[in-house]
DNA sequence: ACCTGAACACCGTTCAAGT
DNA sequence: ACCTGAACACCGTTCAAGT
């Protein structure tokens, strides 16, 4: 991140206050975190925060980029496993940060700082989808209906926290049901 | 509502402020509309809000029941229509709240008043979709994971704010390949 | 029983002033 | 460029006082 010397400093204050920020969002809850209680874990005065980031969203859309960062790079492990099999370590994943996604979805209609992110991330995992679901040899057209399909159940387990061996019937049935074999 | 004269007075308050907030919930937002602004539309004090609800919290619950209350009088017109046209119904029904559902679901792990409403309204929307899956000949022990699965797209198509025209698509393809025909 | 003015603690954010 | 103390407008909620 810190493209030279001058950079570090600005890097290692950013870092602190974003690493305050994902431990306190993900344990705490977005609204039940306060500037200030950020700005405590990050060492810093509240107004300070002002100084890196616009307001309290784009503070939550970096730790959300973090955090699908962070996704990203466990995923190569089961990239080669069956479809259902990366649905289950997805929904294992997503878990973690149930609340935050309950919190974006409440605040995208809100906050184009969100919106935009919300809809680029749903376009990301759209397209990895449907890229997935045409190799399985589903029609083109049904595709894009299907991966939406997934998507929602994913939420839906992840929203309405079901128990792992309920979810797993679940992704299982809707796998079969929709793909055939996967 | 009123179980005699005396509560006439307490009846007619009551609704002047569900009235009030109802609109401003479903047009503002449940975040943007202040108890303040709830009392000014209702022409009352803000605090007398607190004698007739313990918060505000309180207020949103009634207001999701009035609109079920609502939503349920004008089912009975669709009940008898096949499983995609009544789930389409349910979906523009739903879509005029849609950002109280948002609402509902990131307050559920914070709010217990909350949380209560959302398990029971799931609870009965369950059990209707499993008795209409039943009557269509699908298997017991499929009906409940199906019955999520639905809700789960249903949710999802309206936090999302799908066109009607791919809402339908949806629905349909979800209705034919989980049960051949409804 | 019902209603309210005034206050309380807290919130996100801004600004003028410092280095 | 970076950081802060102090203030601002607003929020949900409470309390003592009225009728």
């Amino acid at each position: 991140m810190a493209k030279n010397n001058r950079d570090i400093d600005r890097a290692v204050k950013v870092e602190a206050i974003e690493l305050a920020a994902t431990t306190l969002f993900t344990e705490q809850g977005y609204e039940s975190t306060s500037m200030a209680k950020v700005a405590q874990h990050a060492g810093v005065a509240t107004n300070t925060l002002y100084w890196y980031y616009k307001n309290k969203d784009e503070i939550l859309v970096s730790v959300l980029n973090r955090l699908v960062n962070e996704g990203l790079t466990g995923f190569s492990l089961v990239a080669t496993e069956p479809l259902n099999k990366q649905i289950m370590w997805l929904l294992n994943k997503l878990g973690q940060v149930n609340t935050l996604i309950s919190t974006v979805h409440s605040k995208v209609e809100h906050s184009a700082e969100i919106r935009k992110w919300h809809d680029q991330f749903h376009l990301i995992l759209d397209q990895f989808l449907i890229s997935q679901l045409l190799t399985r040899g589903i029609d083109k057209k049904q595709a894009s209906l299907e991966a939406a399909i997934v998507t929602f159940v994913v939420e839906g387990l992840l929203s309405h926290s079901y128990p792992k061996q309920q979810q797993e019937l679940i992704v299982n049935l809707l796998i079969k049901e929709h793909l055939g074999n996967a």
